[in-house]
DNA sequence: CTAATTGGTCAATAAAGTTGACAATTAGAT
DNA sequence: ATCTAATTGTCAACTTTATTGACCAATTAG
């Protein structure tokens, strides 16, 4: 058995640390980029709220952000205040129902959103290189479908 | 243009957002089969650490998991701490060099690793018969080059 | 017009990670 | 054989992040 076609080396790493270190691929280089661009202070889950934010148009609703963090609405109202406070995002309250809060990104929220972006979209330009549209194609299939694996209707937390 | 073939839902999801929720999925059903054997107590990287060594026969250097969870080493310490305390792992000095140290899992950790991976293997099971087999495997084979990108050599933290 | 529900806040606390200082062990150079 | 120097991990104090429980305000249902 030669060394030039031994089992490439994820082979038996399951699927679930797989996602997590793919992840971080693009966490490190989108932390990266705002640490250099000055955006420094974005709190850990800050980068998921300003990513996600930047494509939404009209402003994220709270409970959003609840349940696809999966954190309690406490924490998530502390996340948004702190990025209120650092001047990323600004809220609103929803004008046909007076309860709801909705957040949307600031001048700053904004800057910080597309330097993140451009991070993001290069890591994806050198994947394409790699290993091609199809793939990338199917793959993205392939997470969408675990992810409706896990919205079966009776997973929502009560809180 | 018809309802029946508007674009899927995940067309303009980035991909970090997708490797997100997909390993959720994961996270989920693996926690919740981890509550219901009784092993309740487990912290959240703990996951990591019990379903990472249960592969690994001789057990995990300290060091592994510093590098793999990205944090500091004394937030390792304290996890393996805390793991130790809890009856899920046992720690062993190297008697190569003393100041190294490593883990294995004790009974009650192989346990609840087995229950982590019935868990875990039957979303594999699910997912294989969703996307089948060779999506399976283009999808491992793309988040395979994408943590290759994060590994640049001169991406280790100093610390 | 109550009563229940929904959406969020406040306060106290717990959990997890960080930094800084330091001890123990090993390695490298005299 | 030491005497640095680097590696590995611990201790202690603190910051950040998230949780629980109690509560208030706005909306919706009877």
């Amino acid at each position: 058995m030669s060394e030039s076609e031994s089992k490439p080396w994820y082979e038996d790493v399951v699927l679930p640390a797989l996602l997590r270190h793919a992840r971080t691929t693009y966490g490190v280089a989108m932390r990266r980029a705002l640490d250099e661009a000055g955006y420094d202070d974005v709190p850990k889950n800050g980068l998921y709220v300003i990513g996600g934010l930047a494509m939404g148009a009209g402003g994220v609703p709270l409970g959003q952000l609840i349940r696809e963090l999966r954190i309690s609405k406490q924490a998530a109202g502390q996340l948004v205040d702190t990025l209120v406070t650092r001047g990323y995002l600004e809220r609103a309250v929803d004008p046909e129902d007076r309860r709801k809060l909705t957040v949307t990104l600031s001048e700053r929220g904004r800057a910080a959103a597309a330097a993140q972006a451009a991070a993001r979209e290069k890591v994806d330009a050198e994947l394409l290189d790699i290993v091609g549209a199809d793939d990338i194609q199917r793959t993205r299939r392939t997470l969408a479908a675990l992810i409706d694996m896990g919205n079966a209707p009776d997973e929502q937390p009560d809180d």
